[in-house]
DNA sequence: CCTTTGTATGTTATATCATAACGCTGCGGA
DNA sequence: TCCGCAGCGTTATGATATAACATACAAAGG
């Protein structure tokens, strides 16, 4: 179960296009695409799926790069604060983003029984909320929305 | 800044109203409604925000009543599994439902400058959501639709 | 060239949030 | 009566996150 849209798609190439995009908005803004930060990138990009910042600390770890919480909490906001990878609060993981470069109010299927992680555009959604929000005089700056249920292979094979 | 519309209401009044919908429906679904989770449920309504299990916590103990977290996340547990309480993912926190009875899929707008919380009916944006997701084959039991910005209060007063 | 400044990283320690596991109690039904 | 179950109390521990301070290095400005 890959988490890209609950389909399968070839892995090496969606994991060098999210890189280079990135490499390229980074390029643009000039912001720092440290060694740290894009392991930690190409971490989540190879595993497809949200993992838990201790978990991505283990990854480091092995390989000799920082050992301790806060390298990969940094690296980690780094790239939730510009969009590469998204925090699903659900699950108080981190996930590399479908899309980056595009600003999109993304929005996350969580799959209860394998726990897959689907990012799917939530823009309509967010422009529904935003304008409810906008006339009780709430000024919105991020949403976050995720919906949790089952899967298409879960709903199929419900254990 | 309260926490029920960012507007100013009468607090013993909508903490009444409320702990009755909650016992009428407790009755009706054969829930028990025991005195640690009552007043819970009572702590929660008073404060009228989103408070942390150990807040909660704190203030059992005060009261001679369990003093261990589990204690507190187990009545938290109840509370938000029969939809008389929410979990704000975003804070790791807890808040009364405002409309506890009716079946409905709340959205959660929280101020980053106060951390006031207002529930907003999300119906609409959880059926755009819902839409979506099942043209995915994705089965949405669940919905956590949670927008951070600044509430009016805030906007008109930065800091 | 050297100092200053800013950003990133490394490290220690600790704060905060959450649950596993076990035993006790009280209640309602076989 | 005795059993089974739901709820509660407690101990212990696990999982997630950050404060605070030290170090490294590169770019900007004297």
């Amino acid at each position: 179960m890959d988490a890209k849209g609950f389909e399968h798609h070839d892995h090496g190439h969606c994991i060098a296009t999210a890189l280079q995009a990135v490499e390229e908005t980074c390029d643009e803004q000039r912001l720092q695409l440290t060694p740290v930060r894009r392991r930690v990138l190409e971490i989540l990009l190879a595993q497809h799926r949200a993992m838990g910042a201790y978990e991505v600390l283990d990854v480091l770890r092995d390989e000799g790069r920082g050992s301790q919480p806060p390298v990969a909490y940094r690296a980690l906001d780094f790239l939730v604060a510009h969009g590469f990878a998204h925090r699903i609060e659900r699950l108080n993981a981190f996930i590399a983003c479908a899309a980056p470069g595009e600003r999109h109010a993304p929005c996350f299927l969580i799959c209860r029984n394998c726990s897959a992680v689907a990012e799917t555009p939530g823009r309509r959604a967010s422009d529904v909320l935003r304008a409810a929000a906008g006339e009780l005089g709430f000024q919105v700056e991020r949403v976050a929305i995720e919906a949790e249920g089952l899967c298409p292979a879960c709903v199929d094979t419900p254990r």
